[in-house]
DNA sequence: TAATACTGCGAACATCGATCGCAGTATTGG
DNA sequence: CCAATACTGCGATCGATGTTCGCAGTATTA
């Protein structure tokens, strides 16, 4: 008669990590997830997948879902993992501006850091780990003082997220698996030089040396492009 | 002794659609692009495989490699499509933040159409199509008269595209393949009421019904976040 | 007319995520 | 103390994916 056949909890943190009957389990979460975060750093996040990384674990991809439920869910395992790598300690100063870009700044290093970040990030449906409730519970706590509703401090947020996936993919190196730029850029150069495109033709003659700046001055920009944007979202 | 065997082409628009000697195609690149747009429209982007387009189209999977080099390349020349569909016809009217941001809002209305859309334009290593030329060619038209280097210009009409993607997903409806939205804003609340996310708490509780926005806020707010950082990534 | 270079495409391959079912093991209840 | 229970590890396998191979047929070229 009981019905239930659904499948109610359906996010990885909201299934206990292990049984309480059988063997212990000769491996964990914590376990599986750094190693998977150690293969995506190395060689990217498609040569995460569950043979490669059940062969750096020793064992068979069966057994890792013993584990974790699919491979979506150890990608929100990493995605949480990332977001527990940001700094939190520092407590609000009252400044919530410089609070917030600091943490958008620490986001977007994360990215760098973590090239496949991105890929993750934009997902749909993306899952709230732990580590991500205390991100958003340290942001809203730096906007406590600031003006706006909760509904608007909410999206702020989300937005300043998406905006550090934004700028640190911008910033990444075109070496990450692009094709190949130069080709690319004299294709369009050819393209341009057949007449229909001036202004794309006077803009590449121009900026010859592309003005690609360090990382101090990406900093100052998403810096000082954040100051303005923020206030606009919570006034 | 010829030891070319590189392959120096690498974009669907440098191959000729067709060769000079054999039958005459039975499709062609057009028709199949269109076929796969209907069906990302109608499914998503994870349901254009090449055996479901090949049997919308009523032939056999490998026939398609006859147009297209590979699925990415199928992808490249959606992505050039939708840019297709953008209206460049109106000539720059001297109001370039004004022109710049009309556009921006038509690529987002791009997105709103084509949700799948997103996903494609944060593929690393993007190459630009016809149409993304001409639509290059315009914005940097537009922009003739604002201050600014060439490279600045590129940069800002690059982040351009990117914000417009960041805002569409970002309104985009929840329902698209989402998870279990109420589930998880439930898992949310139940965490956040264990007392050690008060900030959280608070949110939630105030702001219970979202303000979910009209979308015609929703581009006002766009729109305003626009004016303020164009002219910062120029001046 | 013969050589050539194409087209359509069935069959197959490698790789992927995921499931099944069995053997072994620790916990539980009587 | 001992079955019943519920777990763990995992080899074998399934279905789906992108892609390649090779062959038969066809239009162009010389």
């Amino acid at each position: 008669m009981a019905e239930r056949e659904t499948t109610p909890p359906t996010t990885v943190w909201s299934r206990p990590e292990r049984g309480a009957r059988g063997p212990a389990p000769e491996r964990s979460r914590y376990e599986i997830t750094g190693a998977a975060l150690a293969l995506a750093d190395a060689e990217g996040l498609p040569a995460v997948s569950m043979r490669a990384l059940a062969q750096r674990l020793g064992t068979g991809p069966a057994s890792l879902y013993r584990y974790v439920g699919s491979r979506d869910e150890l990608l929100d395992l990493m995605a949480d993992a990332v977001a527990g790598e940001l700094d939190l300690s520092a407590a609000p100063s009252g400044d919530w501006l410089g609070d917030l870009v600091g943490l958008a700044l620490q986001s977007k290093a994360a990215h760098a850091r973590h090239p496949w970040l991105a890929d993750l990030n934009d997902r749909r449906g993306e899952v709230l780990g732990p580590h991500a409730i205390d991100y958003l519970d340290h942001a809203l706590a730096i906007l406590a003082p600031a003006p706006g509703t909760s509904g608007q401090k909410l999206e702020a947020i989300g937005l300043l997220g998406g905006l550090a996936t934004l700028f640190a993919r911008r910033e990444a190196p075109a070496s990450a698996g692009a094709g190949d730029p130069p080709a690319q850029a004299a294709h369009l150069a050819a393209v341009a030089a057949e007449g229909r495109h001036p202004h794309l033709l006077a803009a590449l003659t121009t900026a010859g040396p592309p003005p690609v700046a360090g990382p101090a001055e990406r900093d100052a920009l998403f810096e000082r492009l954040l100051r303005r944007l923020l206030p606009a979202m919570l006034g």
